[in-house]
DNA sequence: GCCAACGTTGGC
DNA sequence: GCCAACGTTGGC
């Protein structure tokens, strides 16, 4: 399978771009939605593109492009006592809930806010643009991705 | 902080 | 398996 792009969601008090740049590398846990699991556990390769977008900000829009360095492997918060991802349902033999890990690439100099996104022609069918959509993994097309990062080298 | 949209839970 | 109640997400 070819490289597969990305727009993953995080809440700026929970993790941000700039979080990233200096850490390289983060785990992607505590996703505990069916749809955003299936695509960590099954369709993301290293190597794959991400949009990385703050969500619950001010203003919400990609802050930035990272990669995915590890592929799905079993959350690992979601088996530990007492963590605030613990799901008593999950186990290290029947694992329910999964995490990437994503590399830093780039930080953009301005966020693009949705706002943009949403005006921005060959956008029009971004998942993160429809009315409605709070799913925090969602796929992008190559194209998408390009159009985005263009906006944001500018 | 509001609230609409969406996902999950659980009684029946 | 339906569906009402509830919790969460996330733009505004």
């Amino acid at each position: 399978m070819s490289k597969r792009y990305w727009l993953m969601k995080c809440e700026p008090g929970a993790y941000t771009i700039a979080d990233l740049e200096r850490d390289g590398t983060t785990g992607w846990e505590g996703v505990r939605n069916y749809q955003a699991r299936n695509f960590m556990r099954d369709d993301m390769r290293v190597g794959d593109g991400v949009l990385f977008y703050a969500s619950n900000a001010d203003p919400s829009g990609v802050t930035g492009l990272a990669t995915i360095s590890r592929a799905g492997y079993p959350d690992p918060f979601a088996a530990r006592q007492g963590h605030d991802y613990h799901d008593p349902k999950h186990t290290t033999e029947k694992p329910i809930w999964f995490s990437v890990e994503i590399a830093f690439v780039e930080r953009f100099a301005n966020v693009i806010p949705l706002a943009t996104l949403k005006e921005t022609r060959g956008l029009e069918k971004m998942m993160v643009n429809q009315p409605g959509s709070r799913l925090s993994v969602q796929p992008a097309t190559k194209r998408e991705f390009e159009i985005v990062s263009r906006i944001g080298r500018r």
